[in-house]
RNA sequence: GCUGGCGUAGCUCAGUCCGGUAGAGCAGCUGAUUUGUAAUCAGCCGGUCGGGGGUUCGAAUCCCUCCGCCAGCUCCA
């Protein structure tokens, strides 16, 4: 019998018979690795373990450890959750089972929708199945063959995905589960060698999804479910799923009074007292990184007439998702975006080669009709301000300018402790200018992104329909993304609204616009912050930032002495007057995660401090009011976000 | 917008399946208590059961419809 070599990742290699499984090449090396292999990777392809080596290869196998395993397991237990639906609802249709960040799904055509006892039933049956261990056959059928069982069954979305995927292949791949008669996918593979394999995984929901993710396709119902290699790994994430649902910035906020909506007004948020002290810090911040940036605040109209939007292209493009309202015969639009109003601004008068960059801020609301079913929170809304600005530069300075933000961004999400992960989106298929000026203008966000030297990923075909542009997702304490910054470069628009500088040549020029932001919106940051600190607000960010609390009734003189003072030196502080207990009050402003209590009560008085207790640390002992204010408006100035705000999340 | 779920007091929720006088805790108010680092006691107030329509002797409960919220889909300049 002839022999093939295989190369291991260690650079040995060992002569197999060739047809021999890939299996055999774990048995071989030892039986812990044969009981532990789940699938490998030969010349960089991941085959089943029945896969037969034909050839000359290098050979890596797979195991739990491997980076591959997670999806591998979710895959295959999208797998059993399709047998395991198609064994518990005859005649149901299987459409695609992808593994995916967070776990699986699959996507069925049934009769009615499921409901929660079916999604315990089939988890039932998936166990069940789990525990016979059956094996994950992958067969190569003829794909005429293929095409005649699937239809046969009713199956025609698996007929179909067939002609689309395997054309000109005389062969099909398609895998069963115990045999024909049960539970048969058209699927590349690979899978894990079989059932018994899966141990830990829930599933977690259903929700309505179309064939191919377009709506225009048939419905169809999706089960979502998540996997891991270990039971351990399986209830840290349920774990982070409840500490999302404890850090839910909808409830806090309501907690805090910081926010409200009402139905009379959807998508547009109510900013109470609270919400609104932060809002502006978090603006007044903005303006204080912006002015020394070089940036001037400006403030356009919310309303403008139809033939703005016509010329910038919005009424095309955008219309759908716009406000719009009709006054003495005119068509009229509220803004959903401030690039047109900040391009008026800068046609209005001549502009210089010697004046760029120019770069206008702008905190006005914006609208955006978003359809009803995709609002949430805070985190998509229908009124929002962006700290939102346009750049005007030459040509020679965009790669200047998007270092310049690149470092503005790093900076601004340093001050809150959060690192961004950057993503340069390319071209979509629907877009405005010329192939050219779209790779001119990807190149000079790559070489900027190059020079900042900070990693970052590339979402092809994801840029805005005027430019390429650099997104910066937050990743939050529970491993949620939040598209918040963005960068994007715009070719297209000072064509659209004839803007022009006179350069050094005495010629009129087109500037390059830059469109940025870095929080992105208030709305959403504020959001993002709330769950990034669980409502447990760093000194300088705290709606309140201490309260003062009186022991009993003669001690309030001297309390609002305290409080009069701490007010004077700008604190933003309240006084507890009530007649209730130390404790009583203690605990209340424990549960508001408000940074300071200062107990005030005869001592207090007599000596002309206050007893501080702080939010994570407890009591501090007494200190000399104007101690306290020193050191709190040195804490404000330092911005500190570290251990204190961090620690107390956790308790 | 689509699919599903949900909507009962300011908040968290029970009651809905199987129609028969709307409940609890917290919050609020009043009184007593004058308090030393996470809940003092007692009493009281509080709801067109999301809106509208229908079935019924009778609807929080069953049916229709609209609105809002939630999850996901789609969308996201």
């Amino acid at each position: 019998m002839s022999q093939v070599t295989i190369t291991l990742p260690d650079g040995s290699s060992r002569a197999v018979s060739a047809g021999a499984p890939v299996r055999e090449v774990a048995s071989a090396i030892s039986p812990r690795l044969a009981s532990a292999a789940l699938a490998a990777v030969v010349d960089d392809r991941m085959v089943d373990l029945s896969c037969p080596l034909e050839a000359d290869a290098r050979v890596r196998i797979v195991t739990p450890d491997s980076p591959e395993a997670l999806d591998l397991y979710r895959h295959s237990t999208a797998h059993l959750l399709a047998a395991a639906v198609t064994n518990l609802f005859p005649g149901v249709q299987c459409g695609i089972g992808p593994a995916t960040d967070e776990g699986f799904f699959y996507d069925f055509v049934v009769p009615r929708p499921f409901v929660p006892e079916d999604l315990d039933a089939i988890e039932r049956k998936m166990r069940e199945l789990a525990q016979q261990d059956l094996p994950y056959q992958r067969q190569m059928w003829p794909r005429e063959e293929a095409k005649r069982f699937f239809g046969d069954r009713g199956e025609t979305l698996k007929v179909q995905l067939i002609e689309e995927k395997t054309q000109g292949q005389p062969l099909v791949s398609c895998y069963t589960i115990r045999d024909r008669d049960t539970f048969v996918d058209f699927c590349t593979g690979p899978h894990v060698p079989s059932t018994g394999k899966l141990k830990a995984f829930t599933l977690l929901g259903t929700s309505n999804a179309y064939w191919k993710g377009d709506a225009r396709n048939q419905p169809m119902q999706r089960i979502y479910g998540t996997a891991f290699l270990s039971e351990k790994e399986l209830q840290a994430h349920l774990q982070r799923l409840e500490e999302a649902k404890r850090r839910d910035h909808r409830k806090i906020g309501r907690e805090q009074k910081l926010f409200m909506f009402h139905p009379w007004a959807p998508g547009a948020t109510f900013w109470l007292a609270k919400g609104t002290v932060l809002y502006n810090t978090l603006a007044d911040y903005m303006r204080s990184v912006l002015v020394p940036a070089g940036y001037i605040e400006v403030r356009a109209p919310i309303v403008f007439n139809k033939a703005l939007w016509e010329r910038s292209g919005h009424w095309q493009h955008y219309r759908q998702n716009m406000f719009l309202v009709e006054s003495e015969g005119e068509q009229l639009g509220l803004k959903a975006m401030n690039c047109p109003g900040h391009f008026l601004m800068y046609s209005s008068e001549m502009r210089s080669y010697r004046d760029l960059p120019i770069r206008f801020h702008e905190q006005t609301p914006l609208h955006r009709n978003e359809a009803s079913g995709v609002l949430s929170g805070l985190t998509r809304v229908r009124q929002f301000s962006q700290d939102d600005a346009h750049c005007f530069v030459m040509e020679s300075q965009i790669g200047e300018e998007v270092e310049r933000l690149l470092r503005l961004v790093q900076r601004v999400y340093g001050d809150f402790g959060l690192s961004p992960e950057m993503k340069l989106s390319t071209r979509p298929p629907e877009f405005l200018g010329t192939v050219e000026q779209w790779n001119h203008a990807e190149a000079e966000l790559t070489r900027a992104l190059e020079a900042a030297g900070a990693p970052y990923t590339i979402n092809a075909g994801d840029g805005a329909f005027y430019g390429p542009k650099i997104d910066f997702d937050v990743t939050d304490a529970i491993g949620r993304k939040w598209q918040c910054a963005t960068i994007q470069l715009d070719y297209m628009q000072a064509e659209r609204f004839d803007l022009t500088y006179v350069g050094a040549d005495n010629a009129e020029h087109r500037p390059v616009i830059i469109h940025r932001a870095i929080f992105g919106s208030f709305e959403r940051f504020i959001a993002l912050l709330i769950e990034q600190f669980a409502g447990a607000w760093p000194l300088w960010l705290a709606p309140v930032q201490a309260v003062v609390l009186p022991i009993s009734d003669r001690h309030l003189d001297y309390a609002r002495q305290v409080g009069e003072r701490l007010a004077a030196s700008g604190l933003r502080i309240e006084i507890d007057e009530r007649q209730e207990k130390i404790g009583y009050k203690i605990r209340e402003a424990q549960l508001q995660k408000v940074p300071y209590m200062l107990v005030t009560g005869d001592r207090e008085a007599a000596e002309g401090t206050v007893s501080v207790r702080s939010r994570s640390a407890g009591d501090l002992g007494a200190r000399l009011v104007d101690a306290f204010i020193a050191d709190a408006l040195d804490e404000i100035r330092r911005k500190d976000v570290g251990a204190p705000a961090r620690a107390e999340v956790k308790a």
